[in-house]
RNA sequence: UGGGGUGUAGCCAAGCGGUAAGGCAAGGGACUUUGACUCCCUGAUACGCAGGUUCGAUCCCUGCCACCCCAGCCA
C-alpha cells in the first residue's frame, strides 16, 4: 500500500485529540444484516477499522438489527467472514443493536416522564399529513401534549402487546415546525409483531435507527461515528438524542459523514442486487459478476487489493463515481506481485516442430514468478507438437506484428527460438496447423539463448501434457458507463420500483459472462480438469479460493491483445 | 419553492491567502524470454460562474448557477 495520507476525517479526529475533546479513538462498523456486503460497503468498513488502527484505538463490529422484518443470521456470518477476509478484527468487540433494547426502553420511559416523548395515535397517513412538506411546517399531533402519565401507561401497554401494529408509536417531542424534516417529532418506537432472530418474542416494539444508533454508539464508548452523507441531516437529531439521554449514557460520540462509493458499470444497491439474485439473472450472491465481496473473492481478488483501492480513491464529501479501471489496477498490482505464473492458451492453434525428433521429449524448467525466484519453478514437457494462441499467428502479418508469421522467428517462453515456415489450412481456408523449425542452440538458460530476434516471446502449451479446461470470461454486468447507485430498501420504494426495475434489467450486459475453453500447463492439471476458472477483465485466470488446491494464476492477459489491437487501428 | 451538502483535468483527489501534489485512464518513448511488469516524458494560463476584499485568492466575503440528500411506524 502507498504511504499513508490523511483525509478530512482524520484531520478532524486529530483536532479532537489535540483539543482534548476525546482521549482516545473508538470507532464502530455498523452493518445491517440484511444482505451481502458489496464493494461499496468497503469504504465505510475500511475507514472505520483503519481509523481505529491509525490512532491506536479500537473498532467495534455492531450489527444494526433493529428491524426484525428483514434481517437474518445468514447475513451476519457472511459479513463476519468478509471483514476477516479484508484483514480486520473487531478489536473493540462484537455487539448487536438488540443488546441495547433494554437500555433504549429505559431511556424511552425516562423521556416520557420528562416530557421529551409521547405516544402518538396518528395513522401512518395522518402522520405524513401532519408532518408538512419540504416548504411548509408541520402541525402538532393532537396527542402531542397528552399527560406524561398517560403516555407512560400507553407505552407500557404497547410493550405488553395490547395494541395492533401501526396503531401507536412513541415519538420524540422536538419541533414540528423545524425546517429540517428529520427533527419534526421523529418516531422512536413502532409496534412490530415479528420474531427477532436474537431476542425472539421478547419484544413487540422495536426502536428506530435514529433513536437506537446514537445510544448504541454512546453505550459502547464510540468517539467517532463515521457514516455516509445521507445521514448528515440526521446529525442534529443524533446530537439531540445523545444530549437528552446524557444522564443515562457514558459518552458523547461525534458523527462525521463522508461520500459513499459508486463505480462505473457497477450495480451498487442491495435492492437491485437482490433482484438479480431472486430473479435468477445471476447464480447467486457470489456470482462472479456481482460486486459483492464473496463474488470478488471467488474471482480471485485479494483483500489487500480492495484495501489499496479504498486508500487510492480517497475520502471526501463530493458525490463521485469512481472508474472501475482503478479497482482493476489495484487487483493487477496485488495479483501481479503474488501470483505464480503458468501458461495457458484460450484458443489453441496446433504448432508442429518439424525438425523435432519423433517421439522425443524434453523437460524444461519454468520459473513460477519472473521477479521472485524464491517462489520456485515447475516443469513442462516439450515434444514435437504444441499449442499457441490463435491470435499469435498471422499468415499475412499486419504492420508492427511481431509474433508468429511465415519467415519470422519468435521465442517460445522458457524453451527455444523457432522459425515459422508456413501453415496448413482446411477446405474453408482456416489455419489448422503451423509448422516451425527449432533452433536447438537457443534453449533458455544456455548461452545460445542470448540471441536477439525480431519476434516476441510467445506463451505455449505442450501437446503432451496440455490440460483442457473451461474458463469464464467476466465482463461488467452493466453495458454502459453509468453506475446504478445505492438506494434504500423499503416496501414503498419496492412498489414504486416497477418501471425502474425494468429499465435496470434492460441495461444488463448479455456478454457479462461467457464460457471459454482452452488448454493449460500440466502444473494445473489436477485442478484444471473439470474445474471452472473465472477470468478477470484485467486478464487473469484465477483460482477458486474455496478450493484447497494451490492453483497458479495464469498471467496470459487479453489486455495485451487489446493494446495491440488498438495500436493496429490507429 | 424550506433545510442540509457538494462543485479542482476523462475519473478520483490533495490544497486551508503566496502564485495548482498524487493515482487511474489516455498519448509518446525506453526496456523486456509475458506487446504484461518496470522506467522516462506529455497534461488544468487554471480551480462551477460573476463581482468584491487584498500587494496577492482555488483558498476570505457577496450574489448567482449546477448537482446530491431529506416529507419510512427503513437503515
Amino acid at each position: 500500500m502507498a504511504e499513508e495520507r490523511s483525509n478530512f476525517i482524520w484531520d478532524a479526529i486529530r483536532k479532537d485529540l489535540d483539543e482534548g475533546v476525546y482521549g482516545e479513538v473508538h470507532t464502530r462498523f455498523p452493518p445491517e444484516p440484511n444482505g451481502y456486503m458489496h464493494i461499496g460497503h468497503c469504504k465505510a468498513l475500511i475507514m472505520d477499522f483503519l481509523t481505529a488502527e491509525k490512532f491506536g484505538g479500537k473498532c467495534n463490529l455492531r450489527f444494526d438489527d433493529t428491524n426484525p422484518a428483514k434481517e437474518d443470521m445468514e447475513y451476519v456470518r457472511n459479513i463476519e467472514k468478509d471483514i476477516r477476509w479484508l484483514g480486520f478484527d473487531w478489536t473493540g468487540g462484537l455487539f448487536y443493536a438488540s443488546d441495547y433494547y433494554d437500555k433504549c426502553y429505559e431511556i424511552a420511559e425516562d423521556w416520557i416522564r420528562r416530557g421529551l416523548a409521547y405516544v402518538d395515535e396518528l395513522s401512518k397517513e395522518e402522520m405524513r399529513a401532519y408532518r408538512g412538506t419540504l416548504t411548509e411546517p408541520g402541525k402538532d399531533s393532537p396527542w402531542r401534549d397528552r399527560p406524561a402519565e398517560e403516555s407512560l401507561d400507553l407505552f407500557r401497554r404497547m410493550r405488553a402487546g395490547e395494541f395492533a401494529e401501526g396503531t401507536k408509536t412513541l415519538r420524540m417531542k422536538i419541533d414540528m415546525a423545524s425546517p429540517n424534516i428529520v427533527m419534526r417529532d421523529p418516531a422512536m418506537y413502532r409496534i412490530l409483531y415479528k420474531e427477532h432472530w436474537r431476542t425472539g418474542n421478547k419484544w413487540c416494539i422495536y426502536p428506530m435507527y435514529d433513536f437506537s444508533h446514537p445510544i448504541g454508539d454512546a453505550l459502547e464508548g464510540i468517539t467517532h461515528s463515521l457514516c455516509s452523507l445521507e445521514y448528515e441531516i440526521h446529525r442534529p437529531l443524533y446530537d439531540w438524542v445523545v444530549e437528552h439521554a446524557q444522564n443515562m449514557l457514558p459518552g458523547h460520540p461525534r458523527q462525521i459523514e463522508f461520500a459513499r462509493l459508486n463505480m462505473t458499470r457497477t450495480v451498487m444497491s442491495k435492492r437491485y442486487l437482490r433482484q438479480l439474485v431472486e430473479g435468477g439473472y445471476v447464480s447467486g450472491w457470489d456470482d462472479p459478476r456481482m460486486p459483492t465481496l464473496s463474488a470478488l473473492r471467488r474471482r480471485g481478488y485479494t483483500g489487500a487489493a480492495i484495501r489499496d483501492f479504498v486508500d487510492r480513491i480517497g475520502m471526501s464529501k463530493a458525490d463521485s463515481v469512481v472508474d472501475l479501471a482503478l479497482l482493476e489496477s489495484c487487483v493487477r498490482d496485488s495479483l501481479g506481485e503474488t501470483s505464480p505464473r503458468a501458461m495457458a492458451v484460450l484458443r489453441p492453434l496446433k504448432v508442429v516442430l518439424t525438425n523435432w525428433p519423433e517421439g522425443e521429449t524434453k523437460t524444461l524448467t519454468m520459473e513460477n514468478h519472473p521477479d521472485h525466484p524464491e517462489m520456485g519453478t515447475h516443469t513442462v514437457t516439450l515434444g514435437r507438437e504444441l499449442y499457441i494462441e490463435q491470435d499469435d499467428f498471422m499468415e499475412v502479418p499486419v504492420r508492427k506484428y511481431q509474433r508468429m508469421f511465415p519467415g519470422n522467428e519468435v521465442r517460445l517462453k522458457g524453451a527455444y527460438i523457432v522459425r515459422c515456415d508456413g501453415c496448413e489450412k482446411d477446405g474453408e481456408g482456416n489455419v489448422t496447423q503451423v509448422n516451425c523449425t527449432v533452433d536447438f542452440t537457443s534453449e533458455s538458460g544456455t548461452p545460445g539463448s542470448d540471441r536477439k530476434i525480431k519476434g516476441k516471446t510467445l506463451h505455449w502449451v505442450s501437446a503432451i501434457d496440455a490440460v483442457p479446461f473451461e474458463a469464464r470470461l467476466y465482463e461488467p454486468l452493466l453495458s454502459d458507463e453509468e453506475a446504478i447507485e445505492a438506494e434504500d430498501e423499503t416496501a414503498e420504494a419496492e412498489e414504486n420500483a416497477a418501471p425502474a426495475k425494468k429499465d435496470f434489467i434492460s441495461r444488463l450486459n448479455p456478454d457479462s459472462l461467457t464460457a471459454l475453453r482452452g488448454v493449460a500447463e500440466p502444473c494445473v492439471r489436477s485442478a484444471a480438469v473439470g474445474n471452472t476458472f473465472q477470468f478477470l477483465r484485467t486478464g487473469y485466470f484465477c483460482k477458486d479460493p474455496d478450493s484447497t488446491d494451490e492453483l497458479p494464476v495464469f498471467n496470459r492477459t487479453v489486455g495485451l491483445r487489446d493494446t495491440f489491437a488498438k495500436q493496429q487501428k490507429a
